[in-house]
This record gives C-alpha cells, sequence and structure tokens, in this order.
DNA sequence: GCCAACGTTGGC
DNA sequence: GCCAACGTTGGC
C-alpha cells in the first residue's frame, strides 16, 4: 500500500534523507496512536511519498520506500530524547518507528495548492479539514495523480 | 503570530 | 464515562 509521511523541513527534510547514510533514516518520534498504527501496516518495499509541512510551501517533496518494518521507536526509551515517553518501558512500548530509504526527489513538487486543485485527489486524507496525521494511507490512484503531476511540464 | 481543529489528560 | 483544560499541529 503506498503511503504519505509529513516532516517538518526545518527539523528533518528529504534533502536530509538524501543525503543519509544509505539514503537510509529511521522514521521516529510518531506519537498518536492513529499513525502508529498506521506505521505498524507498512510493509517492507512500500512507497512513501514525503510530504513538507509547516513551511512556506507545504508540498509532496520525494519518493521513499520502507525497508524494515516496525519495530519499537529506541526514542521513547531515551530521557534526553524530545520523544522521551515515561510511560513506556522496553517490555511494553507503546510507539513503534520504521526505517525509509529516498528513491528519489519528485521532478516538480507538488504542492498543497495543487494537490487542491487536482479533482482526482479531492478525497485525500491530506486534505481533509483538521487533518494532523503524520502518517497516512493513499490509494494506489492517488498514488498515480500525484506522481503525475510530478512529472507534467506545465508550469503550476 | 493567529487561530481552528484535534488529541490527550485528569478531576470528578 | 464525561468533559473542561490544555498542548500540539499546521495553514495562513
Amino acid at each position: 500500500m503506498p503511503w504519505l509521511v509529513k516532516t517538518e523541513p526545518e527539523d528533518f527534510s528529504f534533502a536530509d534523507l538524501l543525503a543519509a547514510p544509505d539514503m537510509t533514516t529511521a522514521w521516529e518520534g510518531v506519537r498518536n496512536y492513529q499513525a502508529r498504527n498506521f506505521l505498524r501496516e507498512m510493509q517492507n518495499g512500500d512507497v512513501v511519498l514525503v510530504y513538507h509541512s509547516s513551511t512556506a510551501h507545504p508540498a509532496i517533496v520525494g519518493i521513499a520506500r520502507v525497508v524494515r518494518e516496525c519495530y519499537p521507536d529506541p526514542a521513547q526509551f531515551d530521557a534526553r530524547s524530545p520523544y522521551f515517553d515515561p510511560k513506556a518501558t522496553p517490555d511494553a512500548p507503546r510507539w513503534d518507528a520504521v526505517e525509509l530509504q529516498a528513491v528519489r526527489a519528485l521532478p516538480r513538487t507538488v504542492t498543497l495548492q495543487a494537490l487542491r486543485t487536482e479533482a482526482a485527489l479531492q478525497e485525500m486524507r491530506l486534505l481533509k479539514r483538521g487533518n494532523r496525521l503524520s502518517v497516512m494511507p493513499l490509494s494506489e490512484a492517488e498514488l498515480g495523480s500525484i506522481l503525475r503531476l510530478a512529472e507534467s511540464e506545465e508550469p503550476r
């Protein structure tokens, strides 16, 4: 199943992922149960679109894939981590992480504005009012539409 | 910085 | 179990 994950580029951008060793990183710090449950459904090889949020030009900017399925997020046990959760123990972890590897940057980023004006994408979870999920599934049709926008020659 | 929307917490 | 208070997200 295809997925979309959000990240704040000031915190960790798609460029950071491309620059990481093996273009791979642990996707840690998801602290929402619904998002965590989606992480648990991710399978090796699944396509993951990376979206930049909380920025001047929110947009889908790159493609990654799942290279390690869910495992207990080590940050939850680390008292020095901003993602520390005092209620989590190694015997009873609450949060999971996956590892993502960059595939490539999109030829053209697909802005939030462009997503909103694409008829085929109106049902995307990302566009739903009040949506705050940082990990969400995409349909194959949505993935196809987004990739077409990313490859189109027309300026937006 | 503002503010709407949402999730979580904790008293009762 | 209810719900008010609070914190966070994220577009603008």
